[in-house]
DNA sequence: CGACTTTGACCGGCGC
DNA sequence: GCGCCGGTCAAAGTCG
């Protein structure tokens, strides 16, 4: 089940939903075909790609940043990749502020009445910090786009004023922790939204030659 | 039989 | 404080 898909790839985004804090978004123009993360037909696009783009929430952003900074605000931390980037194809559109995001509300109080010292440890371990986001949007008919990795679905969620599930997949790999989250958009249900989470600690897991580029590129973006 | 998916329950965060 | 909602867990089911 090859999920490769005919997907084009138009839009991305960093984000952070929840904090309300976007932490960038660049276009593509539409005549890519693929994914920016080494999928397989898509190695000349993602040469183009700044790394830190994917890599990593530059720690430098304030966190109400304008969504709709301009071009000379981009700090210097993209270098000169993302100027490249800028000339070729692809439109950058704005950029928004980063987010180390820590949930220190719940503080002291370990015992929840009922709740094991297990659960407990369970409920702690869970998001406590918040990774780096990237998110994209494809036109594509599958759900799930071959990015190199394996992942292993753990959820599925029916949200708000969509028709559509969201699904939440988690890295296989032991010592990752890197999430995704896929959903299709209610206005077009042909547009694919995929949320990556976190950065991948290993090389991609694919078994084919083409594998080899794409995990470099892999590489150099998480 | 192990790996993976499905699905209902549960939990924390957040807005009111 | 309460209710809603998104995210995660984990048992059961499915598949190869």
């Amino acid at each position: 089940m090859s999920s490769t898909s005919q997907a084009m790839l138009n839009q991305g985004l960093f984000e952070d939903q929840e904090m309300s804090s976007q932490l960038g978004f660049f276009s593509f123009s539409s005549n890519l075909t693929s994914l920016p993360f080494g999928c397989n037909q898509s190695l000349k696009t993602l040469t183009t790609m700044p790394s830190s783009l994917v890599a990593d929430a530059p720690p430098t952003f304030s966190e109400s940043a304008n969504p709709k900074q301009k071009e000379e605000d981009i700090p210097s931390h993209f270098g000169p990749q993302l100027l490249s980037l800028q000339r070729s194809s692809a439109n950058l559109w704005a950029w928004g502020g980063a987010n180390d995001c820590v949930n220190s509300k719940r503080s002291g109080g370990d015992d929840h009445l009922g709740v094991s010292a297990m659960k407990m440890k369970k409920m702690k371990a869970r998001r406590k910090v918040r990774e780096p986001r990237f998110c994209f949007k494809t036109m594509s008919d599958v759900d799930v786009l071959d990015d190199g990795y394996k992942w292993r679905k753990y959820g599925q969620k029916v949200v708000k004023n969509t028709q559509h599930p969201r699904s939440y997949y988690r890295c296989t790999q032991d010592n990752c922790r890197v999430k995704k989250r896929v959903e299709r958009l209610a206005e077009d249900p042909r547009m694919v939204i995929t949320t990556y989470e976190g950065r991948h600690a290993h090389s991609p897991s694919h078994d084919e030659d083409d594998s080899q580029a794409s995990s470099q590129l892999n590489n150099f973006f998480w």
